[in-house]
DNA sequence: AAAATACATACCGAACGTCGGTATTAAAAT
DNA sequence: ATTTTAATACCGACGTTCGGTATGTATTTT
């Protein structure tokens, strides 16, 4: 096949279908060879080109969706005109809309199969994830809006609860199972004087969880 | 070689060595030669004749861990003498305790490089283990001693906290790091009316930390 | 003695990664 | 402007590794 002018088309081409493979079918069962006949007109050869193994494909990916997930909360970080805990709000707001679509388009990564991804997701939760959260949460601490004295071991439970536990990846809760949890949090936080779970908030769970359950 | 008059005793000792293998190489560097190589007199085809698969051997390693953690955990549920919240306790040192042994001896699980060993283990905290603890809550619930009217969600982010934030797996804090998330976690459940953290604890805490640091 | 079981050994096939080679583009030289 | 040179995108056959199988053999059980 011609040689592409742009190999940045080319790799994303190939993180594209490869995304597309680890998540449907995992990584394990993937091979190298379902990426060239998805991609159709592409050699082994030149995926190597671009990538030195298979694993290096994967973190990519990986990489690849971090950024993308993590862009769209640091575009809420910096926005000067909110206080604290408005950005906590619209952040998780954020997250949990996100992650409902992503169960409505049956694209959720399943990580029982995929355990590669799940421990790339963990790291990240409590690593990078969660310093871009406990800069939100000392913001709260410096305006008032958030009364903690631990802003890093809040920063990481809260994302434990919602992106480990909440999350549809090891279990798919039931609209109810999901329901209770998210019922029992707000209860743990008020009770901590995080009041995260502002009106609207609720409002916008109440939306979703019809739509998705209309949709089913 | 001879054949084994008891084949349990072999069935041991390839899960034996295979654990111990997937421990410090991971499942997927860890090959049946390996396998084989580390047992010494026994071959790939005796191996295939007891599991039916590499990931057969996983999940029976998988298994017996389960077991055996879960063995202590269940005598002290059953132990009538108690009162809900002490049992709840009693559970929690221990747990506490054989995952700071475990830090002590590097037999922890690098899970970062062993992701199968992970998920397998997350489901458990999300599932079987939640269900053990949510029957002991409930216990505490009737004795009045632990006031909540969601057990299985405490129970869930009771084994969110120490199975999976506190332990040494994904992360290895530092032992100011793991204080932290104590006086943290401490005070979410004491704001919840869950005293857990009773003198006791503490101490024996402060005993263990004292002591993993003269090992350092 | 016959059947079942615990192993050993030789082998298969799938899949990862390599390597020599080709085609194409860009830059340098003339 | 044309030619040369270098770099890079890509191809596809091959080597190797490794999970798994087929078959043979010794030992125990019945």
């Amino acid at each position: 096949m011609a040689r592409n002018k742009y190999p940045e088309i080319t790799i994303n081409r190939i993180l594209d279908t490869s995304m597309k493979l680890f998540m449907s079918k995992g990584y394990e069962n993937t091979t190298i060879q379902d990426i060239t006949d998805e991609l159709g007109n592409l050699s082994k050869g030149a995926i190597y080109h671009h990538f030195r193994s298979k694993e290096e494909i994967m973190d990519a990916v990986n990489k690849r969706m971090a950024e993308q997930g993590i862009g769209d909360i640091k575009t809420i970080a910096v926005d000067s005109s909110l206080t604290g805990i408005d950005k906590l709000r619209k952040i998780l707001l954020f997250s949990i809309s996100s992650a409902q679509q992503e169960a409505i388009d049956n694209t959720v990564p399943p990580f029982l199969k995929n355990p590669q991804l799940l421990a790339l997701h963990m790291r990240d939760t409590l690593g990078s994830s969660s310093d871009l959260l406990t800069g939100v949460i000392v913001e709260g601490m410096n305006d008032g809006t958030i009364p903690t004295k631990q802003p890093r071991e809040l920063s990481q439970m809260i994302l434990l609860f919602f992106n480990v536990w909440l999350n549809p990846w090891m279990y798919t809760w039931t609209l109810d199972e999901q329901k209770n949890i998210i019922v029992f949090i707000k209860d743990v936080l008020d009770k901590n004087d995080i009041p995260i779970f502002s009106q609207e908030l609720l409002q916008a769970l109440d939306v979703l969880y019809s739509l998705s359950q209309g949709k089913k």
